[in-house]
Parts: C-alpha cells; structure tokens; sequence
DNA sequence: TGATGATAATAAGCATGCTCACGAAAGTTT
DNA sequence: AAACTTTCGTGAGCATGCTTATTATCATCA
C-alpha cells in the first residue's frame, strides 16, 4: 500500500485467495473451506462436544453451531445425544463423509501448492513458524481488553 | 491439526485473529477493518472509479459498493459523478474521513506490535516477502479454472 | 434441599466476502 | 446509424465470522 505494502492487509488478502481457490476446486464436493476445517478436526475426535471442538478450532461456539446445522442437513454429521447430559450433543462423522476426507485432504494439497510455488521447504517451514508464533501472540492478546495504554498510566 | 498443523488453516486463523484484534481497538471509531483499508487506498487515489479501486483493493467490485455504502451512510466518503461517464461515479474522502486516518494507522500499527511481538525486523521482511510472492501465486491460479489436471490429460 | 452460579447450545443481528444476474451507458464494428 | 460487445455499478442470495442475549441443564454451597 502506502509505500511498502502493509502486511496486515496482505497477510488478509493471502487468507481470503487461499479460500477462494480453495472452493473453486471443493464446490463440486460440496463442502467449504470452514465445513472441510470441521471434517478434518472431527475426523480426529470423534464423539467430542460442541464447546470442545469449537476449542480447538479456535472459532466462537455459535459459529461452529451454523456450521454443524449445515453439514448436518446435507448428511455429512451425526448429532447424538449426551446420555450423561442433556444439554450436550456428541459429534459423529456418517459413512457418506469418510471418502470426502481423502478427496478435500488432495485438494488443499493441490491448492497448496498452487500457493506455495516457488517456495523452497525451507522457507516453507520458517513461514509456518513464523505464524504459529503470531497465532499465539493474537490469542493472547484478543484474551485482553484493548485498552490504550498511553491513555491509562496510573 | 493431523501431524503438524496445516499451513493454510493456521494463515486463515492468523488473518481472522488480525482482524478481531483490530476491530477490538477500533470499534469506537466506527470503522471495520475492511472499511479502514478503502479509506487507506482512497486517501492515496482521490477521485478514482469503484472498479479500479477494486482492482487495487483486489476485492470483487460488488463487495466493495456495500462497504461504499455504509462509509457514505456515516459521513466518511462522497459519491459524486463522474461528467464524463453517466454510469460512473467519482471517489472523494470527506472532512469528516481526513483526522480518522491517523488514529487508524496508529491502531494498525499497535495490533502489529502485539501481533509480530518476538519477531526480528529481518523475519518480519521474511514473512512480507513470502506472503506477496504467495499472493501473487494464488491471483495467477485463481483467475485459471480450476481443474483437475491429473484428469484432463490430453 | 433449595438457591446460586456456571456451562452447552442456540437465537438474533451485523459485517464482509463470494457467485450469478441485470440494467444502463459507452464503445466498436459493420 | 444500427447492432453487437464491453464496462460500470448494483440487486439477490449464500457462507462464515463476530457480539450480545436466552434457555435449559448441571454443579455447588449454604
């Protein structure tokens, strides 16, 4: 942007293009990037609560909720109920969306590396790094109110 | 996620972790962060079509005429015409718009910090140089179908 | 046990992105 | 000049995130 470019925005403009190309290649399958990110997290807990896998999604429960409504009406996911809770639900993938996870896992393979051309693995790893680093510092930080420190010094 | 994290969830995460971080700090003054990134590029391109800055922005026209909709609803943009194009319209920031550009900067410049807390100056160039090579990648691929290569072979 | 507080899921409503489609105006070709 | 094509802006509708608020249930403590 101004005069080098601001990596917020390119940092979010990477984000979105990764989406878009991504559902290009899955609308076929019917599932989106955020459906494909809850398959991949569900494939690994099954039986997990809804607050638990929100968790490790890191997304707002009531998201994750939409999400799993969807998915659930087009019989990707099973909702049964909690026999030791009546509030909760325990998630289950069905048979029809076992094929779908080789299928979706090839097609981030294959967007990925659209993306990454030109990328030695290197430099691969160290990107990596380097966000799962930034990752952890926004986490910390969106848990903290966003106070102006300059303003408050008492 | 599965063995070590996969690369494009965790820039997805990064990106919406930015976003909810800098819209925490800026709520008050009544601009998103999508909003804040047409003022910053309209600051710099006064008087210019929706369509090209849309092209600058890299968002698809129609998505930015929502955003122009609510900037001019609250006072911070100006649609005028453009006497040379009956189907076009002129980009001018308002008075209002002019003082909110520092203050926005300076919340960007902030959530960076928190952000980017425990990177080098010299990982940070890293990270700005792989993420505009990674863009450029993905708005070549995007703009090509999306076929399966593997099944095309003729 | 009975009130009080915490937790699981969802409702309502907003913002930002997209695709697809359309009307109006401008430009180009015949 | 008339007919075609392109371009500018927008309408409709969907997906995914968020904040804030609500309901039902569970857990705890007096």
């Amino acid at each position: 942007m101004p005069s080098s470019p601001n990596i917020s925005f390119v940092l979010h403009d990477v984000a979105r293009l990764l989406r878009k190309r991504f559902e290009q290649r899955s609308r076929a399958f019917g599932l989106t990037r955020a459906q494909w990110q809850v398959l991949a997290y569900l494939s690994l807990h099954e039986g997990i609560h809804q607050n638990k896998l929100a968790d490790l999604i890191e997304i707002m429960p009531i998201t994750l909720a939409r999400l799993l409504d969807k998915m659930e009406a087009r019989g990707f996911i099973e909702r049964r109920p909690d026999p030791a809770d009546r509030r909760a639900w325990l998630l289950y993938l069905t048979l029809k969306a076992h094929p779908l996870i080789e299928v979706m896992r090839s097609n981030g393979q294959k967007t990925r590396e659209e993306a990454f051309t030109g990328l030695s693995a290197d430099a691969q790893r160290q990107l990596l790094q380097t966000l799962c680093l930034i990752k952890s510092n926004l986490l910390e930080a969106c848990a903290q109110p966003a106070v102006d420190r300059e303003k408050v010094h008492v």
